[in-house]
DNA sequence: GCCGACAAGATTGTCAACAATCTCGTTGTC
DNA sequence: GACAACGAGATTGTTGACAATCTTGTCGGC
């Protein structure tokens, strides 16, 4: 919101950065899947005219975050179960293969910095800090692909997070969750310090399915609610 | 284009309407890396208004594959050697996925079709039709997809595909590389038909990869002469 | 009370005119 | 001839007004 701010003491903000607000709200659960985006109210929030506002919604429409119908406007997409167990098989096709890449080619300071970073990772499930773990979990994903050298994986993903983003805070960042992350990112780390590929693809791969397999059971037991 | 003129009759293209007229102007390579796209010249010939126009650009940048700068336009974006080389590679951990889940759960039906329309796929490589050839490996391609009930990874691998889409065909399409592709799809249906979702993995990812080498050869070979 | 027809307000779709910026050829100078 | 300043034309950015459609509340009939 800021950079909104900041930009429109010159000429308003450009389209992109009204996505990257909408992008964040939706991040930040402030705007909740199925909830409409009314073109005057984003107009007001981040000093955009109509046009720029439209333009960020075609932008996000691609990117499947948003809903676009005619005369009805805008809406934030939801993401059914099904269609989050096939964005995390994704992804954990795609982090896999950064694993073992970055195994191959990472130096020993990008390790030592992921080791690092796991750590502070580690000291926030004992002092139960999720939103922190949360910061740096991302860090340490982004880190990993980053290091990986594959800049196109690194955009599907961030892509296929967002719509489940909202999804973890509050439900999957705590108490055995969290044990159970840290504990993944270790084997993932000891295989790359070993520096064996294939150790390090097949840890994340069962990382990632963790975590689907967590957000399953969660699913299941909110459907039991009903 | 026709299904541009149809619509016109009644209220002129949509913008979906015309970012799939780009699309495949793209893939049929009437429009280049680095060419301009004027508005007025995709106006007169998808006969959109240049609101509908800017609309479709939004969302062709979104899919990045069109750049737009300010005052500038839009260009077509070039995919450089070394991002096809992270894109093939993404693409092959996801379709050798969709693989090993496509012989998991496909009925005996859909591996039938998948070897039916291999079987002509070899027929064009006999009769040497590289064009149809490249029509049935999209089928099948997407076939396999769609029967590992994967949307998600679909539609990443569509767009993934779109880029590179031109360099295919009249310098991949051919001959020697013809028959390899054809000689590799026989040998993941194997493994389907074996139901060894492992094997066909293996041989979906290997399948890929070789369109890559092929790539980079030819990239080679271009260097070379300059 | 329930339900459909209707109307007023809200919201989005479209367009055309104008402003801002870029592009490229021209001109004048050295 | 090389080069910079200039300017006309081309192209894109922005805005506001108006049209089309949806939404919501109201009213009357049953």
């Amino acid at each position: 919101m800021e950079a909104a701010i900041e930009k429109l003491a010159k000429r308003g903000p450009s389209a992109s950065h009204i996505a990257d607000w909408i992008r964040s709200q939706i991040r930040g659960n402030r705007l909740v899947p199925g909830q409409r985006l009314v073109e005057v109210d984003i107009i007001r929030q981040t000093g955009g005219s109509r046009f720029k506002v439209r333009e960020a919604y075609q932008r996000l429409a691609a990117e499947g975050l948003l809903e676009i119908e005619e005369y009805r406007g805008a809406r934030v997409r939801g993401a059914s179960m099904d269609e989050v167990r096939q964005l995390y098989r994704a992804r954990a096709a795609l982090e896999a293969l950064c694993a073992a890449d970055f195994t191959r080619k990472a130096s020993d300071e990008e390790i030592a910095r992921l080791g690092e970073i796991a750590r502070q990772m580690e000291e926030c499930v004992e002092s139960e800090q999720p939103q922190e773990f949360g910061k740096l979990n991302a860090e340490w994903h982004t880190l990993l692909m980053r290091g990986a050298g594959n800049a196109v994986i690194e955009d599907m993903v961030r892509r296929l997070n967002t719509p489940v983003h909202h999804l973890l805070f509050g439900t999957f960042y705590r108490g055995e969750r969290l044990r159970e992350a840290a504990r993944d990112h270790r084997r993932i780390l000891d295989a790359i310090e070993a520096r064996n590929p294939d150790g390090a693809e097949c840890e994340m791969r069962a990382h990632v399915e963790n975590g689907l397999s967590f957000l399953s059971e969660l699913d299941r037991a909110v459907h039991l609610e009903d």
